[in-house]
DNA sequence: GGCTCCATGTAAGGAGTTACATGATTCA
DNA sequence: TGAATCATGTAACTCCTTACATGGAGCC
């Protein structure tokens, strides 16, 4: 395996990957395709289609290494991460670029930047309504899922934990929105 | 000017930008990129290189119309939102997409997962606080600008209240991630 | 005359998406 | 024996990115 130089920084999806395959490895590919599917926090589709041509260069970059199983007649490959792959998801992690401080793209918020163009005070409000409405089914969503990860692992519960508190949050927004809605002028 | 059909949704880059040619049109694809490249939450480079293509695009679809101002010698176009446009724009904010209710996709969380590859406490630790740290900063940044924006525009206004609700609750869980790091066991 | 800002674009490339394709294994 | 699952991949496409290219307008 000729190992390329590291041209740029890998994508968050490359480094997730090779986190997973650092985390839960020695797995085959297919594994770590399921795992990322069944993730709450799936923004990714993770499909073959984006899941194996990452491990393949990861493989190239000598991050992650792949050796066939003797015991399984189909192309089972199974994955490990190298010591420079486990390197180099430390730099990620520990590394935090200055963009990553900053608030993520929330679509809601992307919306709202031009809620005038419903032009009534009712449409007005039953967007704000069904977002708020959104947002707090997630809530209930994370508090239902929270109790049994505690036990199980403490960085999934804090992971969960996060999301739950950024979706509380969300909807504690939301309800502001609505009350200024309902209390003042349309907004335009 | 032909008109395509939508072959499918607009992206959310697509949206934002027939959102702001809708609002602050008429105006020039050059003032567009400006505000994308001056907003807090800029996750688009807005670089000339997807304004351009992206306008061409809304405007194949005949959801902005380009005027040609002829006081100025420049190749330079005056944008409006299409009613179609208007429309269009109208059921992207309304309609929203299941994955709208989700968390977010936050880098932070996201290297949380492998907090384990940093090995001892101390760069554990390290990590969590330079989080939390940058978090803060980025509150105290929103707190700065919102009075003014408050007197400015409640759109604005609310949209920022959003980020900055946001960057807090981040802040409040990465305090409590250091809290159980601090009294617990070393995160695995 | 040169510098900065206004203004519009193209070209090459990368990363991720959907859809397609293949075959072994396991279990009812 | 047939269906679901395990397992790996390719092909075409889209969107966005960086870098490059051009030229007028205004100002010192």
């Amino acid at each position: 395996m000729v190992v390329k130089a590291l041209r740029k920084e890998l994508t968050e999806l490359e480094s997730c990957v090779l986190g997973a395959v650092w985390l839960r490895g020695p797995c085959t590919a297919y594994a770590i395709r399921c795992e990322f599917a069944e993730s709450t926090s799936s923004y990714w589709s993770a499909s073959s289609g984006s899941i194996y041509p990452v491990i393949k260069r990861l493989r190239a970059l000598g991050l992650v290494s792949a050796a066939a199983d003797p015991s399984d007649k189909r192309d089972k490959r199974v994955l490990v991460a190298t010591a420079r792959g486990a390197s180099i998801l430390r730099s990620w992690v520990r590394d935090l670029p200055a963009w990553t401080g900053k608030p993520s793209l929330d679509p809601i918020r992307s919306r709202l930047n031009f809620i005038a163009v419903l032009e009534d005070r009712a449409a007005q409000l039953d967007f704000v309504e069904r977002a708020h409405a959104a947002a707090r089914a997630q809530v209930h969503e994370f508090r239902r899922q929270l109790p049994t990860l505690k036990k199980t692992s403490a960085v999934e519960y804090l992971t969960n934990l996060g999301g739950l508190e950024e979706v509380e949050a969300r909807a504690h927004w939301l309800g502001a929105v609505r009350k200024m809605l309902a209390d003042g002028p349309i907004l335009k």
